[in-house]
DNA sequence: AAGGTGCCTTAAGTCAGCCTTAAGGGGACA
DNA sequence: TGTCCCCTTAAGGCTGACTTAAGGCACCTT
C-alpha cells in the first residue's frame, strides 16, 4: 500500500511518514501543492493523505484537479481544528474522509486502511449491526428495508459508534469526534443527538452505560 | 480519569484542580517534587500534569525517576512561555507533551484527554484472571461463557484488584481509587460494592483478608 | 433581498438508577 | 465467650440522562 502525503510542517510530515510505515504503508512525502500535482500525476499511489493550508495554496485545489482528472483516489484530508467548514467543503469536493489535527496516528492508520479497502471495491464501505446498514458516502442508512437519513451530527456519532460495536464511547469522546479538539460545548449536545437517532433507530438500539458513555446494544 | 497535578503556586494549583474536575477528571494535587515523587510510587494515576519549576527541584527530575521505573505514564508539563529549550528536554525526558503558561484552560483539558487516549489504547490489554476475563473498553466481563455487566464503581474495584492478581488492597486504597484522596466517605461503600461484586462473580472470586483488605482469591 | 426550512445548540424540568448511608446480624480470632 | 470486623439488606438521596421546546444560524428558495 503506498501512500502520498502532503503536509508543510516538517515536523509533522517525518512523523507521519515514520508512524505510517510502522503501521505497514509505503509513504512518500512532499510539501507542497505542486509537489503534490506532480506526484499524483506520475502516480502509483493507493491513497492520499492531504494537509488542507499548504504554502502555495489549498490542498482543495490538488484534490479539485485528482477528480478533474477523473481519478477516484481515496483521500483523506487533514483539517485544523476550528475549521469545520472545511471538513463539508472538503467532502463536497470529493475526499473519502477528514481527521482534525492534532490527531491520533493509530486512528488515521485505521481510518486510512477502511478508505484504501473501499477503493479496492474488496469490502464495502458500508457498516453492518444488528440490522442497519450505513453508507458513509451517502450519509444514510438502511434499517428494517427503509431507508434513513441523518444530519450531520448525527451521523458522525452514528459513525463513530458503529466503527467500534460495543465498546463504550464517553461523551467527552464524541464531542471530541463532533467539534476539533477544544471548541468547548456547555451543553448536552451529544444527548440530544442521541435521542434522535433513537428516534430513528429505535430506541434499543444505542445504549447507555449511565456514567460512562454510550455503545451500540447487542453486543454479546 | 486521575490525575495528579504538581504545581507549587497556589492560586494557579487551585484552578487546576477545580477546572479539571469540572472537566470531568479526578483531581489530586502536590506542590513539591518530594509529594509528587511519594504519590507516584503510591500509584493508581492516569495521568500527570507537572510543573517545571518547583521549590525543591526540576519537574524533569520527577519525570526523569518516573520513566526510570519502567511507567508509561502519560505526563503533559507546564513550561514557562519562551523556553522552548525546556520543551525539548522534557518530550527527551519522555513528556507526552507540553503547555506554555499561560494557557487556556479548555486547551489544557483537550490536551490531557489527547495523551490519555493514547495511554488506553497502549493499555487496552484484557485482563484474565480464574476464568474471568475482563474488557475496560466495554466495561463487562465474561465468566463461565456468561456476559457479567459492572456499575461504574464496581468495576473500578474489581480492576484494581485484577491489575495485581493475589495482591491486597486494603479498604483505604480503594476509596482512594473510586474517590480522590481528600474527598472523605464515612461509610461501608466499598464492603457494599464488594458484596454485589460477589453477587455477579461468585462468592469465591473475592477472597477477604479479615483486618487487611481484599484481593483475588487463587493466588498462592 | 426577503422569507422559509432544517439543523444545531441551549436550557429547563422530569425521571431513573446508582451510590451512599445506616442498622442489625454473623463470623473470626483471642 | 467477648469483641471487633465484616456481611447483608433496604431505603433514601443525588447525580446524570432523557425529553421537550424555543431561538439562532446557514443555506436555499422565491
Amino acid at each position: 500500500m503506498r501512500l502520498l502525503i502532503v503536509e508543510d510542517d516538517e515536523m509533522l510530515r517525518d512523523g507521519l511518514v515514520v508512524g505510517l510505515r510502522l503501521a505497514g504503508f509505503t509513504a512518500d512525502a512532499v510539501a507542497t501543492c505542486a509537489d503534490a500535482d506532480q506526484a499524483l500525476v506520475i502516480g502509483g499511489f493507493d491513497g492520499m493523505v492531504l494537509d488542507l493550508m499548504l504554502p502555495d495554496g489549498s490542498g482543495l485545489g490538488v484534490l479539485a484537479r485528482l477528480r478533474a482528472r477523473g481519478s477516484t483516489l481515496p483521500v483523506l484530508l487533514l483539517t485544523a481544528r476550528d475549521r469545520s467548514r472545511d471538513r463539508v467543503t472538503g467532502l463536497d469536493a470529493g475526499a473519502d474522509d477528514y481527521l482534525g489535527k492534532p490527531f491520533d496516528l493509530p486512528e488515521l492508520a485505521a481510518r486510512l486502511r477502511a478508505i484504501l479497502r473501499r477503493g479496492e471495491g474488496r469490502a464495502a464501505a458500508r457498516m453492518d449491526w444488528n440490522g442497519l446498514s450505513l453508507d458513509p458516502a451517502r450519509m444514510e442508512g438502511h434499517i428494517a428495508g427503509r431507508a434513513v437519513r441523518f444530519s450531520r451530527r448525527e451521523f458522525t456519532i452514528l459513525q463513530a459508534l458503529m466503527e467500534r460495536p460495543g465498546t463504550i464511547l464517553g461523551k467527552p469522546a464524541l464531542e471530541e469526534r463532533l467539534y476539533g479538539w477544544q471548541e468547548d460545548v456547555e451543553s448536552n449536545t451529544v444527548e440530544v443527538h442521541i435521542h434522535n437517532l433513537r428516534f430513528k433507530l429505535g430506541a434499543a438500539f444505542i445504549e447507555t452505560v449511565r456514567g460512562v458513555g454510550y455503545r451500540l446494544a447487542g453486543a454479546a
